[in-house]
DNA sequence: ATTGCTTTTGCAAACGGTAGCGACTGCTTA
DNA sequence: TAAGCAGTCGCTACCGTTTGCAAAAGCAAT
């Protein structure tokens, strides 16, 4: 399934598959999306202890860098997810609860084309969120009260 | 004019208009949306060499939360520019050439209603800066040739 | 297997940004 | 004018992230 095909594509590219690497692409897959860089890094630590935060950080940008995670921005944490390009969305980000929901990608098609055909401005949007102000919060401020 | 507006508003909010926090966002202003937080420092420095590169994050913070300055991330820089309400504006930067476009707000007014009329989403854009590739680079790579 | 070359790693030092703290400033009240 | 108080400043220590570097690992050719 999903991890095979990572394994096998970062193979024909011609990437190491070290066993850092794979500790840490693991520790993201387990994590489903919801895991920092320190969690990534304690979560693979526990199978090998000579872990450095540095690889942590190297390999999570190598990964961005090859498509095969997404970075999500939570308040002022970054979040590390598996990249599918059959489950391609966006994500809304509540600033008040931190709350996390994903957004399917053609809510901003309209916005894709027209900087395309307007200013031929081609958009990267797959590492795109957006903050704001959920239902629940705006209903109920529960953080901050008073809002 | 614009200037002495945000002095008067600031004052009447009870915010303290110290030597330091005038000369940050005179700073600011002079340098037109194109100044980081160090060049924003030295520039303040030059006036009063006791400034702090601390003073400075803690000032344009404290602007930013009053909604006097806007941060435009540029590659991984944060720029500043006076926040002006009559000329709001999104901003669009080219990963490859590193150049900000300005965009006018109305490009995503669609994005906005869907978001809180299906989810009651309050979206934040007034930060929002969308990364892409400019028409420039698309057409010739200047920057990353082949790439 | 051995050699030579490249990539990756772990460590440590450096960097950018933030937070704590005591000193100072500018109000308010007397 | 003095005392009290809140807000702000500069300094320093700190934390998360990045970079430099030497050792180790992987790969290709012999």
């Amino acid at each position: 399934m999903k991890r095979q095909g990572i394994l096998e594509e970062l193979r024909v590219r011609g990437v190491r598959l070290t066993p850092q690497r794979l500790l840490i692409l693991n520790a993201v897959a387990e994590g489903e999306g919801h895991l920092g860089v320190d969690e990534v890094f304690r979560q693979a630590k526990q199978s090998y202890p000579y872990m450095d935060i540095a690889t942590v950080y190297r390999t999570l940008h190598l990964f961005k860098r090859l498509g095969v995670v997404t970075e999500v921005a939570i308040g002022d944490r970054l979040h590390f997810e598996i990249r599918d390009p059959d489950r391609r969305h966006h994500h809304m980000v509540c600033a008040k609860c931190g709350g996390a929901y994903d957004l399917a990608p053609d809510y901003l098609d309209g916005f894709r084309e027209a900087l395309m055909k307007e200013f031929s401005f081609e958009p990267d949007l797959d590492n795109f969120t957006v903050t704001g102000v959920c239902a629940n919060c705006n209903a109920g401020p529960s953080d901050s009260p008073q809002g």
